[in-house]
DNA sequence: AACTTGACGAGGG
DNA sequence: CCCCTCGCCAAGT
């Protein structure tokens, strides 16, 4: 399994490309979704590489915070591409997952008590 | 084949 | 919240 092989990058691409805007997904997240040996760093390694019109901004580490701040990328480049979809940061350039994650169909997190939501 | 790097993650201080 | 350590997998030298 070669990160080069288009069907191996394209199975990280297509749930990334599954991702709203206003919403996020973290490397960890996508790794745990694919499975087969897949791991945050190799999924980060992918995600460098992006493409293919992929919104790779809405990716982030589970700290919620953008992990380009100082790479190659401008700082709070992506940061500022998220915002401008509506997530808001905190100061430490942080922001909430338990609000912006995203569940892609079928891998949604336990907790269903919504009910409790308006009583 | 060995060693170093890297858009990561969890745990501890 | 910041910093360090260790585990993880693939690429580049």
């Amino acid at each position: 399994m070669n990160v080069n092989d288009k069907t191996y990058r394209e199975r990280v691409f297509e749930i990334v490309r599954g991702i709203p805007a206003g919403k996020v997904m973290t490397y960890g997240q996508i790794a745990i979704i694919l499975g087969e040996g897949y791991t945050a760093r190799t999924v980060g390694y992918v995600m460098h590489g992006a493409e293919d019109g992929v919104p790779w901004q809405r990716v982030i580490n589970s700290q919620g915070k953008c992990s380009t701040d100082k790479l190659t990328l401008p700082h709070s480049l992506q940061q500022g591409m998220l915002e401008s979809e509506g997530v808001i940061f905190s100061a430490a350039g942080k922001c909430d997952l338990g609000v912006y994650q995203w569940h892609p169909a079928g891998f949604e997190p336990e907790s269903d008590d919504q009910t409790t939501l308006f009583g």
